[in-house]
DNA sequence: AAAAAATGGTTGTTATAGCAACAATTGGAT
DNA sequence: ATCCAATTGTTGCTATAACAACCATTTTTT
């Protein structure tokens, strides 16, 4: 085969994201909210009440970076964390009103952002480029 | 516009590389190699004696990750750091003998990879997926 | 009901990733 | 030649990411 260094598509997807990352990093640094943290966010301003455990099956990640990316977000003052009545293991989280004011500030930034970063691409190549993405996925799924 | 969680393309980039992360780490364990360092040893494995600097140029990351990353793999005794005489600033790597050694065995599983990766993606396909990715880049190139 | 298994979180460790501040060296300007 | 600026690396800090080991609680078995 002999590959090279830019051949492998893996390194162009991961090189993509380091570059979005550091995007949305910037656009995000005057609310105090760093990227990862504002996915959390972005799912309670959707539903309100999630347990750290839904969180992390929504965003895909172990449970310690649930757990310490929500235990950042209520030091800021955006959420509180309550065991619910029905089972004292699981940790909900809920956002402040501090939080809720974010979500009007923030939400439309990110709704820019992903205006920059579609520009010039068309709604079926953004499909197209999720097919592939999802089939990579599955390639390469619990292996 | 009000795009919900799952509409993002940044975000579905980001879980793809994710997952893909996860699988070569687990792919490169048994060669006590990390991703990253992974890179840094393929672009060595391409040709040897490159700076920090250089590598830091090539895999479009700060020079603090490279340094570091140089430091582990140093320790693990894959490569060796020195200055040129050249520049006293700058600091060379060489792959050690322990270095090429693992270049035979580690190459063909990142080409291994690679195939699992695309597997029933035709070439077309992946050039279209590489061009997207590509005009991402440049939508928030510097921004 | 008591023991065992599963679930939900936390702590500790390693590996990225980027930024700011700093140190050493080199190159340029005067 | 001396001062200044640019270059190259390092250290310290914060944030992400996964894994192992652990604790508390709940559920399931027996």
């Amino acid at each position: 085969m002999k590959l090279g260094f830019q051949d492998y598509i893996s390194i162009k997807i991961h090189q993509t994201d380091l570059n979005l990352t550091k995007y949305i990093k910037s656009k995000l640094e005057d609310f105090n909210l760093a990227p990862e943290q504002n996915l959390v966010m972005m799912l309670l301003w959707e539903r309100d009440g999630l347990t750290q455990n839904q969180l992390a099956e929504k965003l895909n990640k172990d449970k310690t970076n649930i757990a310490r990316m929500a235990s950042s977000l209520e030091k800021k003052g955006f959420i509180k964390r309550a065991h619910p009545k029905e089972d004292r293991r699981s940790l909900m989280l809920y956002l402040t009103e501090n939080g809720k004011d974010l979500g009007e500030k923030v939400i439309p930034v990110a709704e820019e952002f992903n205006d920059v970063v579609t520009q010039g691409i068309s709604n079926e190549e953004i499909q197209e480029l999720e097919r592939l993405l999802s089939k990579i996925d599955q390639n390469v799924q619990g292996k």
